[in-house]
DNA sequence: TTGAAAGCGCTAACAG
DNA sequence: CTGTTAGCGCTTTCAA
C-alpha cells in the first residue's frame, strides 16, 4: 500500500479548471463567486476529499496558530481535567483547539512544553506553574500579543492574568466552621512542597481562622505529605499527640484520600474533618465529608474568557480572577469535639 | 504598546551576516558548519530570542504536524484524563504533543473535531467514539499513512487499531464473584444509551456469568440511567421489586455514584455491590467498595505505543488490544445474601 | 563550508 | 466575477 498524497487547493483548481484563488474564495466565502463556479468547486472538493491545510493557512495569514497551549502538572488529576474542560467550552466556539501537556510539576518539563508551544505559535498560553518555574522569558511573547494566563497558581517573574481559587478565604471559612462547632485544636494536613502556592494560601487561611478566633497557632498541629500514604501517616501522627487535635483540615483532594483512609482504618469517627476540594463520593462516606468545594470548570471558563478578551485587543492591566470556593457542610465538619475533661 | 514581530530565520541570518540556510543548518545540525559560524549564529539566536516556527517547518518538510489528535467524550471524566496522561507519556519522548477536544458524546461535534484535526494534519488520530458516529471517511487518511486508533470503544465503518478494556470478561468476573458469594438475584445498573459499546459488553458479561452459573436472566433486574440521580432511582426501583436483587453490578463510575448514594440514603448495607471502574475513595466506604478496576493509563500507553509502531512503518493488520481489568475485593462484593425464607 | 533559488499550500493585494 | 503575482518562514536542491 502506497501513501497517497493529500489533495491541495491546486488539485481542486485543476479539476475544476479555475485558479487556486477562486477555490480559496469559494471555501472562505471571501469575495464574490458565481453560483455555477461555486457549485463546481464544492463538487470537486467533495470528490477529491480536499481538506484545506490549516498550517499553510495560518502561516500565510501570519496570525498565530488556532490553538490554546495548556500546561498542567498532571493530566490524570480530575481537577485539571475539569479545568481543561472549562477552557475548551469557552474557546471552542471561537475556533480554538486545546494543545495540552503535563509538566509533572517539573520546571524543566514545563519549560520544554512551553518552548514547544511557543514554537507552534499558539494563540494563547495557559500554565498551571510547576513549583520553582520561572516565567520571565514569556514577557516578550506577551508583548508580541500572545495572551498568557496562569491557572491555579500565579507564575513567577511575569505579571499577567491569573485565575485562582479563593484558597485562603475558603480554607478560613472551613476552619471557622470547625471552630464554630466548638473545636479548639485543629490539625492541618498540607501537601508538599510547602512553598507550593496553594498550600501556602490554604495554610494562611487556616492560621487566619485560628487568629480570628483568638486560638493559638500550634505548629505541631501542622503536618505534611506528598501522597495519600504520607497523609495517612501524618494523620495518625497528629492523632497520637498527647493533646491531639479534635478536628482536621485536609489541604487538597490527594491528602483527603490519605486522611480519610487513616480515620477509617483506625475507626475514628469522632474526628471532625473539612476537606479542601470536593471529591465524588464525599456524600456517601460516614460521616459524609464536609468540603470546601472548588469550581474547576468555572476556573477554566474564566481563563478562556480572559484570553479571548486579550485576543480581542484588551490591553488593560493584568487581572487576578478569584474563583469562589463554597463550603458544603455534609456532616464530618459538624462533629462536636469530645467533652473536655478539666 | 505595539505588537512586536517575532524574529525569523532571516532576521538571525541578517544579524550574523550569513544566509538563512546557514542558520538553518546550524540549528538542525544538518550539514557541516564552521565552529566560528556556529558560535555566532547561536549567539544571535539567543540575543534575538529566535524560536523557529514549527508550522513553517512542518509545512516545508511536507510531513505531518507533530501532534496526536485526541477526541474524547468528556475531558472532565477522570477516566479519559488518565487515558490522555498515558498517551502523553508514551509519545512525548518522540516529539509529539497532544491536541485534545471533547465531543460531549455528540457525533456532530466529534466529526467537527476530527475535521479540525485532519486539517491540522495531525500525525495520529485517536478517538473514543461517540455513540452513532461513523468513521468510514477516515479510511483514506489512514491509507495516506495517518495512524488511527480507537480508544475505549471501537469505531464504526473502519477497521483499525483499537484499545479497549476487557469489559465483558471483567464484568463476568465481577458477577461470578457475587454468585460465588451465594447471590442468585443480581441487578445490573447500566448507562444509557443501551447501545453504547461498553454498556453492551458489560451487560453481555453479566449475562454470561448468570448463564455460566445456570441462573435465569431476569430482564426485570436490568435498569438504565444516564446520570447519578437516574442511577439512584433505578437502584431504588430494583430494590422495591417483590423479589428484589440481593446484589448489584454497577456498570460504570458515574452509575456507581448514584447506586451508592441510594444505598447510603436508604441505609441498605445488606446489598452486595460490585462496581465497574475504580473510584478514589472506594476503600473508605462502608462497606468498602469491591470493584472491577480498569487501567486507563495503560490503555493510553498502549494506544500511544501502537500509534508509534504504525508511524514507524508497521503496515500489519489492525489489532485489538484488550487491556485487562482486575477484580479488587474490598468488602461490598463479599456480603452474603440474606438467609432465604422458603 | 556556504549560498541562491525554488517551493511547501495557502491567501493578500492588485489587476483585469 | 476571476486570475496573476508575490510571499508567509522554512528547508530542499543544487551550485559555488
Amino acid at each position: 500500500m502506497t501513501a497517497t498524497r493529500r489533495p491541495t487547493l491546486a488539485d481542486v483548481a485543476r479539476e475544476v479548471g479555475v485558479s487556486a484563488k477562486t477555490v480559496s474564495r469559494v471555501l472562505n466565502e471571501d469575495g464574490p463567486s458565481s453560483p455555477e463556479t461555486r457549485r463546481r468547486v464544492l463538487e470537486a472538493v467533495a470528490k477529491l476529499g480536499f481538506q484545506p491545510n490549516l498550517m499553510a493557512r495560518s502561516m500565510r495569514v501570519g496570525g498565530p496558530d488556532t490553538t490554546v497551549g495548556l500546561v498542567v502538572p498532571d493530566l490524570g488529576n480530575p481537577f485539571f481535567g475539569a479545568v481543561a474542560g472549562g477552557i475548551e467550552d469557552a474557546v471552542h466556539g471561537h475556533g480554538l483547539t486545546l494543545l495540552m501537556g503535563s509538566s509533572d510539576d517539573d520546571p524543566e518539563r514545563e519549560h520544554a512544553l512551553i518552548r514547544t508551544f511557543l514554537a507552534r505559535r499558539v494563540s494563547v498560553l495557559m500554565v498551571a506553574p510547576a513549583v520553582g518555574a520561572d516565567h520571565a522569558h514569556l514577557k516578550s511573547h506577551r508583548a508580541a500579543g500572545m495572551p498568557v494566563v496562569f491557572l491555579d497558581r500565579p507564575g513567577n517573574g511575569l505579571t499577567t492574568d491569573t485565575v485562582v481559587s479563593s484558597n485562603r478565604a475558603g480554607t478560613q471559612e472551613g476552619v471557622a466552621h470547625l471552630i464554630a462547632g466548638g473545636h479548639r485544636r485543629i490539625g492541618f494536613i498540607g501537601d508538599l512542597p510547602a512553598r507550593l502556592y496553594t498550600r501556602r494560601e490554604r495554610q494562611a487561611g487556616y492560621r487566619a481562622a485560628l487568629a480570628g478566633a483568638g486560638l493559638p497557632h500550634d505548629r505541631g498541629l501542622v503536618a505534611d505529605a506528598h501522597d495519600p500514604a504520607g497523609a495517612a501517616e501524618a494523620t495518625a501522627r497528629l492523632l497520637a499527640l498527647p493533646d491531639p487535635p479534635t478536628a482536621l483540615l485536609s489541604g487538597n483532594n490527594v491528602m483527603t484520600i490519605g486522611v480519610m483512609t487513616e480515620l477509617s482504618r483506625s475507626g475514628r469517627k469522632d474526628v471532625a474533618v473539612v476537606a479542601f476540594d470536593d471529591v465524588p463520593m464525599a456524600g456517601i462516606l460516614e460521616p459524609a465529608l464536609t468540603v470546601v468545594a472548588q469550581n474547576p470548570v468555572t476556573m477554566g471558563e474564566s481563563a478562556g474568557a480572559a484570553a479571548l478578551e486579550r485576543l480581542g485587543g484588551d490591553r488593560g492591566r493584568a487581572r487576578t480572577i478569584l474563583v469562589d470556593t463554597r463550603l458544603v457542610p455534609r456532616g464530618s465538619g459538624e462533629l462536636p469535639p469530645p467533652a473536655r475533661t478539666r
